[in-house]
DNA sequence: TGTGTATTGTACCAATCGGTTCCTAACGCT
DNA sequence: AGCGTTAGGAACCGATTGGTACAATACACA
């Protein structure tokens, strides 16, 4: 009984993330998310509080839209790659796929992580969960490829830590769009990393 | 015949870098920087022209302190480990006790290579050049190493490339103080990537 | 058709941003 | 000593920042 909102708090939410991915938290103005969004001062602080509540509500979406979706390439042995280590070097290779299409945007964890928003302990403890979560991948596709099944537990770990590093790394070079050409190697860098399990 | 500085140039760029070093480029305020520098807007204006001119002449400071003297420990066969291979190792591991002892401050060019700073031409090429050194560094260290000899020299730029890779991610995570437990095991990280030489 | 209630949008807010102006202070030189 | 030149410092600038107040609006329900 009352005036009815006008748009669907989803999608506001997932332009919002455009809006972040693009620019990262300090640098995304009031006025660049009112205009992505599409909605003006009023609607955005009724609806969603402040500036750091938005951001964190647009880190949540992009860990079930984005984060939880590449962790799910990355154990599901039913697609087109039925090599868990495979399916890691493919997912460094679409990320350079994506950079040589035009994709600057890198990945809005990577640039949180980077940014000065990481001394709000918020925002710090939700970039945490969902990194991890992408290690976690990393080792559990680790866990099913069968040339490191003969690794402990603790250096497959290592592994998957050195491939965070790496997706990190190269996620702020491709951001930065640096002339550095390592980007187009990114696929046969994390082989270069799985190739360990010979040793 | 005129009023002479009562600074000296050279000074005060190092204490600006420590500032920009802390804040990165966009998070250092002109009074952070006048207070960290000891002057005031007047003098900083008339000795260095505006915040990117000071930020350009605090990117090179850094590159002959720091990257500079970083390449010469890589590529010095002299120092305590004459192994190249074990120097980029030692390297790594140099930068996650650094982290452990409470540096925070990550690496000054990997804060501005994930941050909108890099939009600017002027601000990307300088960074771009000193990031070049370092690939260029443990490139010229894999020249040096023993069991990397037989590698083809694109292989070799290759794993450079991975080297300069975890490098920057590794100290975005150090930067960003994640209680991943990734950066502790950087030495081994390193030691990963080197160990290619066997496939 | 009122009436209550929530949304909308505009105007406004203090604080801060990088940068400029301009007056004063301090020196080298004649 | 007096002059010319440069550094120092404070006041000030418009623009932009994130955030708030409040009035107009639009709907559901009685």
């Amino acid at each position: 009984m009352a005036r009815p909102r006008e748009f669907k708090k989803e999608d506001a939410i997932e332009k919002a993330m455009q809006v972040f991915w693009s620019h990262g938290y300090e640098d995304a103005s009031l006025p660049d998310l009112l205009t992505g969004m599409g909605l003006t001062r009023g609607s955005l602080y009724k609806a969603f509080g402040d500036k750091k509540s938005l951001y964190l509500q647009v880190l949540n979406h992009y860990e079930v839209a984005q984060v939880d979706a590449a962790v799910q390439m990355l154990i599901n042995n039913s697609t087109a790659n039925p090599d868990a280590s495979g399916r890691i070097t493919a997912m460094f290779e679409s990320i350079s796929q994506g950079s040589a299409d035009g994709d600057r945007r890198g990945c809005l964890l990577c640039t949180a992580a980077a940014g000065v928003e990481m001394s709000d302990p918020d925002i710090a403890e939700t970039v945490n969960i969902s990194l991890s979560k992408l290690r976690d991948g990393f080792e559990a596709a680790l866990d099913q490829s069968p040339a490191h099944t003969r690794l402990a537990q603790e250096m497959k770990r290592e592994i998957a830590n050195t491939l965070l590093t790496q997706y990190i790394g190269l996620r702020v070079l491709a951001r930065s769009n640096m002339p550095l050409g390592i980007i187009k190697g990114a696929g046969q860098h994390a082989h270069l990393i799985l190739a360990v399990h010979a040793v």
